[in-house]
DNA sequence: CAATTATTAAATTAATTTCTGAAATATTTC
DNA sequence: GAAATATTTCAGAAATTAATTTAATAATTG
């Protein structure tokens, strides 16, 4: 990899390294889920759900469609799916 | 993945999320580095990179042996060594 | 159209991370 | 043992990120 790349990376990496928005990615690995059924799981506020899925949408992991007034999200950059698909073999063997 | 395993991975994520470490971690794929020859790659401080190395130590991602006054890096964990190349894979497909 | 529900936006505050420069430690060499 | 080299530690400033609160938007229901 060279500088950009990594530049490029990083900045990925980064977007999934906070833990509610690496929780928001696992959940949304098999379904797409309405920001109010994210807040349940994560248990924190709305806007704090929202800000999240912003820097998600911001690095073009997810995309949303709207449904009356809820917001369905889902993974869009399958490249993710095998990311997380991995790190969940290498780091948690079990299951 | 359950909280803890997200929690634990948010952290190893975090970790390898600053542009600087995840250079380092790319040199350090296939050889082992002193901290100076590091520092000249990265082109910053000794004391920063010193610091950045500190982080990936504390993760468990690199240790080191000291030969005189020369302090040489090496990844131990290779599950990292298994994710980076995964990630060069997904992400950078040319080379 | 008023009330309700779901979501987003904006602003403020709080917390964390990163960098820098100077001083400290350890080893080697002369 | 003094000088030189390699690395680390520390403390503070600067920058970035995250959470909270409040207000705004948008669609739905009665």
């Amino acid at each position: 990899m060279q500088d950009e790349q990594i530049d490029a990376m990083s900045k990925l990496l980064k977007s999934m390294s906070h833990p509610i928005r690496l929780k928001i990615l696992c959940l949304l690995q098999d379904k797409e889920l309405s920001v109010g059924e994210i807040r349940d799981q994560v248990k924190t506020t709305n806007a704090n759900v929202s800000q999240h899925l912003n820097i998600l949408r911001g690095q073009g992991i997810i995309d949303y469609r709207k449904d009356a007034n809820f917001i369905y999200n889902k993974i869009v950059d399958k490249r993710i799916l095998d990311l997380i698909k991995k790190m969940r073999v290498l780091f948690c063997p079990n299951f």
